[in-house]
Parts: C-alpha cells; sequence; structure tokens
RNA sequence: GCGCGGUUAGCUCAGUGGUAGAGCAUUGCCUUCACACGGCAAGGGUCGCAGGUUCGAACCCUGCACCGCGCACCA
C-alpha cells in the first residue's frame, strides 16, 4: 500500500529513500569536519548560537531567500506580504522591536512554509523632529553649533543627511541579528527621492480636492521644539498645581468684586474679558459692564464681562478670565464677542514685552510665580488651593504644549466613510477585536490634522509665494520671485502611505499587483491613531482598496514592577545583549511566550533563559537521536509500531493542529507553549524515556526471546522502526519550530540531514521552505493503525509509573530497586520493558500470584498493584501513615460526588453524560477505598 | 465623566457551566552512559468583594473595590 503521508511533502516511498540516503552521511554537520564512523554523535556537545546564527543569515542572504518575486505569484502559490512598521531611522533596538519584528517574522516565515509568496518589506523613517533633535543635540554638545540658525536649513539639513548615513543602518542590523526575514533589496525610506516624490503628489493632490487648506488656528505648540504639533502628538498628563483665586473689581460698580480662579495667573496680562454664564443669577446683571484687569502693571485696562454658555458656574467660582491667545475655549469665546487677542509669550514660551515690564523675559513658570506674589502685594490674591489638573505635554520634547494662534497647514481627512465602515463590518479584522471600537470612536469624532511643522528635517510643503500669488505643485513654479513655503510636513504625513508608496506607487507596478493589499499589519495601539487609521484612509484614497487585512496591535513590553520601558528608569535591557547572553532564538522564544494576545507584557529576563534552555533541550534530543546510529533503512511500519510510538504519534497530530489553529488565530503564545509542552512534557520525558526500552537492549534478552519468540531479526527491526519514528517526529518538530526559532531548526534541519534528499524548494535548501506539517488524516491513521484509544492505553501505563515512582520518592529511595507487578491485565513482554525502563527497576518482576509481606508499600495502578518490596526495610508505620492520607483522600472525594449523586435534584436535571461521569467517578473512588482498606487490614 | 482591559498558587499567566491547571520560583532526592541550561518527586489556591441565576458558578447577570489604559474635560 502507498499512502500519501503528506500531499506534496513525503510519500512512503519517498520516506523509505530518505531513510536510506541518511544512512551514510548521518549528519552531516555544517560546524564540525565530517569524523566518519557510524555511531560517531556528530552533533557537537554544545551548540554555538552566535557562531551558527551568524551564519545561517549569511547564507539566507546569499542564497536570497528572503526576496520575493511578484511574478512567482499565482493562484496556487498566493502572495503573502507585510510591511513593516517603519522604525526611525536614528533608532535602536528596543524589546518593543523585538516583540513587533518576531511576529511578523514568524508570521512570514510560516506562510512561506505553507507555499506562499512571501513579501517582508522593511525600512525606516526619517522621523522628522526626532531626529532633528537628535542630530541638533549632538551638534550642540560637539560644540559645532549654539543654535541651528548658526547653520542655516540647507547645511542643517546636509548634515542630517550624513548622520543618517553613518547610523541610519544600525537598526537593520539589529534586525538581521534577530532573524527578520526580510527583503533588504527592497528596503525603502521615508525620504527618499522616490518617496519624497510620492508625498508632495499626494499633497499636491488633497490641495486641489480643496481638503488641504492654510489657516490661522489654534494649534498645539512645542516651545521646545519650536513646532505646530498634532492633537496626537499632545500627551495629557495630570499635574499636581494650584488654583489661584484673586479678585477684581468692577469698573461700573467700584464696590463690586470679582472672584476669578485660575492655574496660569502669569496670563492675566493677555486676559481681554472675564465671562460668567448667562443664567447664573450672582452675575448676570453684571454682563455688559467691564473689570479692571490687574495686570501689567503699567496697563490695568478696563475689559468686558461677556456672557458665554461656555462657562460651568459650578466650577471654581463662576467667573472664567479669557486669554484668547493662549487657551482653545478662550479663543472660541473671543471670536464669539470679537475679543482682541494679547500674544503675551514668545514662541519658546518666555513672557513678552506685552506681559509687562515685572514679567517680561521671565520663562512662563517663573512667570507664575512672579505674578502670584504681585498679586499677593496688591492684596488681590484671596487663596492659593493644591489643585489636580490635566496638562498637555509634547510627546517628544516632555515639555507642557502651549495652545498658540498661528497659520499652519491642515488637512481634512479623506476616505473617513470607507475607512471606517471596513473595520466596523469586519471586512478588516482587528486582533485583538476589542481596539476596532476605539478604531470606531476616534473615526467619529475626526478633527482636521494639522500637517505643518515648523522644523527643517521633513518633506517641504509643495507651495510657493509670489505676492499675492499661491502656487502648489510637485515642481516649483516656472518665472522668478516665488518663495517655497518654509514648513515641512508631519512625519505621519509620509508614513501613512508607506504600503503603497514602498511599492512603487504611482505606478502601477507589478508588487502592487501582487501584494497590495497586504495582509497583515502587526504594530502597537499606541499608534491605531497616528499611523493605522490613517494608512486605512489613504489606501482608500489612493489605492480605492484597504491597505491590510488583518491588524495585529501588540502588547506594551513593561517590566516585571509593570511599569513602561524608558530609558530615564533604566529598565530596559538592550536586546542586544540578550541575543550575546542567550541567543536570538531564545530571545525570540522567551518574549513570544510571555506575550498573549491582547494583554501587556511583564518582560523577565527568565523567559529568555527558557528560551535558551529550550533550544539546548532541542539541541541535546538531537544529539540523542544520532548517538543511536543511522543503519536505518525502514520506513515506518505501521505492524512494529508500539504503544509508546502510536501515542507519540498522537501527540505529535494535536500538537502539530493546536499549533496551527494557535497561529491562525495569532496567538502566539499559546502556540509556543504548546510547542513547549509537545516537546519537552511528551517527547523527551516520556517518548524518547519509553523508547529507550527498544534502543538500548543490545539484542534479543533470554527473557524476550523465551517469552515471545522474538528474533534478532525482529529486534533490528523494531529498533530501526523506532528510529524511524524519531526521525519523522523530529523532523515534523523542527518544521513547527522554525518560525519561533529559526536559527537552531536551520542548523539541525541540515546537521542532521533532513535536507538530504528533499526538494531545493521543499526544504533542500533550507527549513523555512519544508511544507508546514499536517496532522496525519484518518486514512493515514488507519494505515498506521493508530486508535483514538491508543493514547489512554500509553496514560494508562504513563500513570502506572507515576505511581511507582512516588511510592519509591516517599521512602526514600534513591537506588534501582525491585518491583513487583500484579498485572490485572495481560502486559507484552515489550510493555514490562518499558514500564521497567520508566521506573528505574532492577529488575520489575511480574506475578500475578504475588503476596507481599506485610507492610510492602503498595500502589493501585491502572495496570495492576504495584509492590515496592523492601526486604528487611520495612516500616509498617510509614506505609500505614502513607495509606491513611491516601484513604483520607479516597473518602473525601467519595463523599463528594456520593453526595451529589444523591441529591434528586441533581440526577433528574443533570445531563446523562455529566451524570455518567459521576457514576464512574464514584465506582472508581470505591473501588480505590476498598483495596486502600484491604491494604490497611494487611498492615495488622 | 465616558469607554476598554485586568484581578486564579510566591511570580507570570491558561482555564466561557460539571473532579482548580501550566511554566517559573520553593523544598527533597539524584553528578544514571542526550541534556545539571538536566532528571525524578513534593508542597502550595475560600479563583478581588457582595448579591443573583442554576441541581451545580473561576466561568453567566447585577453592584462594588482596587490596578492599568484610552478618550473627553472646568478656567
Amino acid at each position: 500500500m502507498r499512502v500519501q503521508l503528506f500531499s506534496g511533502q513525503v510519500t512512503l516511498t519517498g520516506a523509505a529513500q530518505y531513510y536510506k540516503q541518511r544512512t551514510r552521511p548521518i549528519c552531516k554537520n555544517l560546524s564540525l569536519p565530517h569524523l566518519g564512523g557510524p555511531f560517531m554523535p556528530e552533533l557537537p556537545k554544545t551548540y554555538t548560537p552566535s557562531e551558527a546564527e551568524e551564519r545561517w543569515y549569511q547564507r539566507w542572504l546569499d542564497d536570497k531567500c528572503f526576496e520575493a518575486d511578484p511574478a512567482r505569484v499565482s493562484e496556487k502559490r498566493p502572495a503573502y506580504s507585510i510591511v513593516i512598521p517603519p522604525p526611525n531611522v536614528t533608532g535602536i533596538l528596543t524589546l518593543g522591536h523585538v516583540l513587533n519584528n518576531t511576529i511578523q517574522d514568524i508570521l512570514c516565515r510560516r506562510a512561506r512554509m505553507l507555499g506562499k509568496e512571501v513579501l517582508w518589506l522593511p525600512g525606516t523613517d526619517h522621523a522628522g523632529i526626532a531626529t532633528q533633535n537628535v542630530v541638533e543635540k549632538t551638534l550642540k554638545k560637539q560644540g559645532v553649533i549654539k543654535h541651528r540658525d548658526d547653520l542655516g536649513r540647507e547645511k542643517l539639513v546636509e548634515k542630517i543627511w550624513e548622520w543618517k548615513d553613518k547610523h541610519g543602518g544600525i537598526i537593520i542590523q539589529q534586525l538581521k541579528k534577530l532573524g527578520a526575514s526580510c527583503d533588504w533589496s527592497r528596503e525603502r525610506f521615508t525620504f527618499d527621492e522616490d518617496y519624497n516624490r510620492c508625498v508632495m503628489q499626494v499633497f499636491v493632490d488633497l490641495y486641489k480636492k480643496g481638503l488641504i487648506y492654510r489657516g490661522k488656528r489654534m494649534v498645539n505648540w512645542c516651545p521646545s521644539s519650536l513646532t505646530a504639533l498634532s492633537d496626537e502628538e499632545v500627551e495629557m498628563k495630570q499635574q499636581n498645581g494650584f488654583m489661584y483665586h484673586f479678585k477684581v473689581q468692577v469698573v461700573e460698580e467700584p464696590d463690586t468684586w470679582l472672584t476669578i480662579a485660575t492655574t496660569r495667573p502669569e496670563t492675566i496680562p493677555g486676559d481681554t474679558a472675564v465671562a460668567v454664564n448667562p443664567n447664573d443669577e450672582r452675575y448676570k446683571h453684571l454682563i455688559g459692564k467691564h473689570i479692571r484687569r490687574p495686570l501689567p502693571l503699567e496697563n490695568q485696562a478696563a475689559i468686558p464681562i461677556v456672557g458665554d454658555d461656555h462657562v460651568d458656574f459650578e466650577f471654581g467660582t463662576g467667573v472664567l478670565k479669557v486669554t484668547p491667545a493662549h487657551d482653545k475655549a478662550d479663543f472660541e469665546i473671543g471670536q464669539r464677542h470679537h475679543l482682541e487677542v494679547i500674544d503675551v509669550l514668545h514662541p519658546n514660551a518666555v513672557l513678552n514685552e506685552l506681559a509687562g515690564a515685572d514679567l517680561a523675559g521671565l520663562d512662563r513658570f517663573e512667570g507664575r510665580k512672579k505674578a502670584v506674589e504681585m498679586l499677593k502685594e496688591m492684596e488681590a490674591l484671596i487663596k492659593e488651593e493644591p489643585h489636580q489638573n490635566n496638562v498637555g505635554y509634547s510627546e517628544r520634547a516632555g515639555v507642557p504644549i502651549e495652545p498658540r494662534l498661528s497659520e499652519q497647514w491642515f488637512l481634512k481627512y479623506p476616505s473617513v466613510k470607507a475607512s471606517q465602515d471596513v473595520v466596523a463590518k469586519g471586512e478588516m479584522k482587528f486582533y485583538p477585536d476589542r481596539w476596532a471600537k476605539v478604531y470606531d470612536h476616534w473615526m467619529g469624532g475626526l478633527q482636521d490634522w494639522c500637517i505643518s511643522r515648523q522644523v527643517w528635517w521633513g518633506h517641504r510643503v509643495p507651495v510657493w509665494y509670489r505676492d499675492e500669488e499661491v502656487y502648489c505643485g510637485v515642481e516649483a513654479p516656472e518665472g522668478e520671485g516665488w518663495s517655497q513655503d518654509p514648513d515641512v510636513l508631519d512625519t505621519w504625513f509620509s508614513s501613512w502611505l508607506w504600503p503603497f508608496a514602498t511599492m512603487g506607487w504611482p505606478n502601477k507596478t507589478d508588487d502592487l499587483k501582487a501584494f497590495y493589499p497586504t495582509t497583515d499589519l502587526v504594530t502597537g495601539p499606541d499608534i491605531i491613531f497616528f499611523w493605522v487609521a490613517r494608512m486605512i484612509m489613504a489606501g482608500y484614497e489612493y489605492m480605492g482598496e484597504m491597505p491590510f487585512k488583518n491588524v495585529y496591535f501588540t502588547g506594551i513590553i513593561r517590566d516585571k514592577q509593570g511599569r513602561k520601558m524608558s530609558k530615564s528608569l533604566g529598565n530596559s535591557p538592550d536586546p542586544l545583549e540578550l541575543i550575546a547572553n542567550y541567543s536570538a532564538d531564545a530571545l525570540r522564544f522567551g518574549i513570544m511566550r510571555s506575550a498573549p494576545l491582547g494583554q501587556d507584557i511583564a518582560f523577565d529576563e527568565k523567559n529568555v533563559e527558557l528560551g535558551r534552555n529550550f533550544c539546548t533541550k532541542l539541541w541535546n534530543a538531537a544529539r540523542f537521536r544520532e548517538m543511536q546510529g543511522g543503519e536505518t533503512e525502514t520506513e515506518i511500519n505501521p505492524e512494529l509500531l508500539s504503544s509508546d510510538d502510536k501515542w507519540i504519534l498522537l501527540r505529535l497530530n494535536a500538537a502539530i493542529a493546536e499549533v496551527t489553529t494557535a497561529l491562525e488565530e495569532y496567538r502566539f503564545s499559546d502556540a509556543t507553549a504548546t510547542l513547549y509542552r509537545f516537546f519537552w512534557s511528551e517527547y523527551c520525558d516520556w517518548y524518547v524515556e519509553a523508547s529507550k526500552a527498544v534502543l538500548w537492549s543490545t539484542g534479543v534478552s533470554p527473557v524476550a526471546s523465551e517469552n515471545t519468540g522474538e528474533t534478532p531479526v525482529l529486534h533490528d527491526q523494531r529498533k530501526a522502526n523506532t528510529l524511524a519514528v524519531i526521525d519523522f517526529v523530529l523532523g515534523q518538530t523542527l518544521r513547527l519550530f522554525h518560525p519561533f526559532l529559526p536559527f537552531i531548526t536551520e542548523e539541525l534541519w541540515h546537521g542532521m540531514g533532513y535536507n538530504a534528499d528533499m526538494p531545493e524548494d521543499q526544504g533542500g535548501k533550507s527549513i523555512m521552505f519544508a511544507p508546514w506539517p499536517k496532522p496525519l488524516d484518518a486514512d493515514e491513521l488507519t494505515y498506521f493503525g493508530i486508535l483514538p484509544e491508543d493514547e489512554k492505553a500509553a496514560n494508562e501505563k504513563y500513570e502506572a509509573v507515576n505511581l511507582g515512582r512516588g511510592l519509591k520518592s516517599s521512602f526514600n529511595i534513591n537506588k534501582k530497586v525491585r518491583f513487583v507487578l500484579k498485572p490485572s491485565q495481560e502486559l507484552p513482554e515489550h510493555e514490562i520493558e518499558v514500564l521497567r525502563i520508566l521506573l528505574n527497576a532492577e529488575p520489575l518482576d511480574v506475578d500475578a500470584a504475588f503476596t507481599p509481606t506485610k507492610g510492602t508499600p503498595t500502589a493501585i495502578t491502572p495496570l495492576g498493584e504495584l509492590f515496592l518490596p523492601l526486604d528487611g526495610l520495612i516500616d509498617v508505620e510509614a506505609e500505614r501513615a502513607r495509606i491513611t492520607k491516601e484513604l483520607a483522600k479516597a473518602d473525601s472525594e467519595l463523599q463528594k460526588v456520593c453526595s451529589k449523586l444523591a441529591d434528586e435534584n441533581f440526577t433528574a436535571k443533570v445531563p446523562q453524560k455529566v451524570l455518567d461521569e459521576h457514576q464512574q467517578r464514584k465506582a472508581d473512588w470505591k473501588e480505590k477505598k476498598a483495596k486502600l482498606e484491604e491494604m490497611m487490614s494487611a498492615l495488622g
């Protein structure tokens, strides 16, 4: 019978060839020269990740394993694509990058194994303000400049380019260390010439559509970077400050004083009105009158009292000072009442001459103190009380922003409806999906986007002015006398084009045809508005289609105490150091193991250590296989499968199914947990140990041949068959592991010769193209004679072993010792040998008529009673104590289940299945209890 | 204020109605011929609190508390 083992992978016939092939060059070890000798283990005793990882990465690059070719895409070979969230070009790798990019790499590597044409498109972001800040700071430190004006625009931009060329590649090199399988031949930069043209074209297009406009508006101004920011770049932080109450005199009624509450007394010189709620009985009669503004001293102007619904009469004193130049809400009140706008701050938030002689020249916070002092002196200050409020901070510079009136470029978002709908309708999926709600909420309340920045590093606004003329175009206008707008565009105004601008847009390239829309996007939820939402809108506007089908939001990496990783806290480990200490595979595995979907990640180096240990285990398990020799020429013979073989094949099936499903659902930590459990607990701890019963016996034992009539030939066949199973399981395991542990799996794939008879594109060149494992289907299981209950049979054996080991441990026996089994069923010789080895028994006697000496420790196992005869060392009391404890347990369990079954309410309403379960449980405990009582009475 | 997560063993987390689980950590034994980055075994939990639904609740419902996050904000 010829059965296709894995469609398109290995047929049984193919497998036979494969085993033949490995007979001689069983392991073509790549680190060491071939030493020869059929039994010589050729994998070195220890694995050297640093060397192997370097070597394999170079090899993958040389073989162009990561390069995508749109021409290869077909119905049979679908495209799979991801665009990397471009890291800042000046950045260095953080654990956040490790998490993010490991996930992308896992997705890409698995897609390759599924036979897809994979494009993972990498690149970096010019990160306007951030990069300019970094370079400016460095130049100042080096004493090259005191201020950016010392160099001027062109020279500074030149310097930044130099910087970029020198340091820009660092993070890319670091991603390579991690094993990222990006197509580096397509690396892009958001400020490359081509990319710049895309940005210009989009600007001009949106301008022509009337969606981009210039206007004088209140914007978020960063006094440190001296530029406008978008609302998203402002982070609200809670502050412990003071609320100052001060009084002002009503000009028309000198006896009437109003008390005003404010947190910002330094802006009093900018006040051009006070406002009260028109419905406020306390004050409404004063509307239209004036108060005298206390500051500046030299200009205590009379300013009007206006009525405005914005004022909340519950809050503070119900009287609001109106400073149109320095507060967004006040600005709006000012508009409604045609108030004067007095700007008392310089762009860097130092008070200017309009603030008066006393305050001018002071920083805003110094000015606040000074203003309070002055109010005190004039006896206007009534009280100051501690007050908590939220202040907007510049995300980048970490200083409070100032609302500031200035001329800026704004964008009305395009394609909003399509973008909102695609997620709401579930056509584009978010993982975890609760982010869809956050997205929807934001999309429902869009404010125009302030896209201009007053810095020099970035895409310059493609607008020119000449007197009253305004020209917007990709190229500079013809003729003399034009000057270009000095502003550059928000970094995100280039990033939002990333999914298509990186693939050659606006041309209809083969790449776009093959790889757009991309499949998955992997990013942090912190940039859902900055980037994800805007990419969706740009995608619809310029490609007429969503830019990606699925968005996976990672968690945020925190330290063990739950704090965010930050440079200032110094709690952010250097991933490269971790790689050097533990290997990239270990880091990847560790971080994926601790990153459940939708949850923040508490980073603990222990997880990386665990990853390393896991790799070591894998290495050693492979070595164990090598040490058994390779003179096997068999394919798996169903006739010779042991119960352990069937068990591990079933467990492998389960593992393949679980890992596959977990990956399809982006549950990476579940996938790693399954891999860990399967390989360590099931394969190594049970299967390998059990298989030693076959592998280690040096021929046919006298017992075996007497009892079973087994011939030496048959024995060798069994051994070969076991090796065939091991080879099969390990081969599948390596594939399952590859997306997570790309390096060590590749090393073992070649080192053990799995690549040997594989076609180039199926694993011959690299495990990354070996087909992803599929569970054995019903036909294949039938062919192998594997039934679902085979799992139970082996489990019963392992349970017996557990109980036997428990006996040994509780009697402090730590040497090889004699066990006696009084079997409740007939056991094949092979099973007894497995039991013996797993129990570390010497010997294991099977005796149906065994009568134990009084006090012999006994375990009741599914296979029968297991005795630990302790000749001459019997401690009757110890055994009595042990049985008493077990009896108590049996009693309480029995009671629990009995009382349930005695309840008519329970028996009447419960489903039959549950009832049966309870009855079975009752019977089991009853039997166990009876046996224990019997044992007890035997003790006397 | 609105919304979203979370609260299960010392730690990190699985567990969507039927006998509370894993890994790490801890403790004991074992330097046994793949692996001490290892093996074997053991201890450890009134599942945040209070109600409700149900024969039965870690799980479903209601309320509350605490931790974290997002959005919006009142000077």
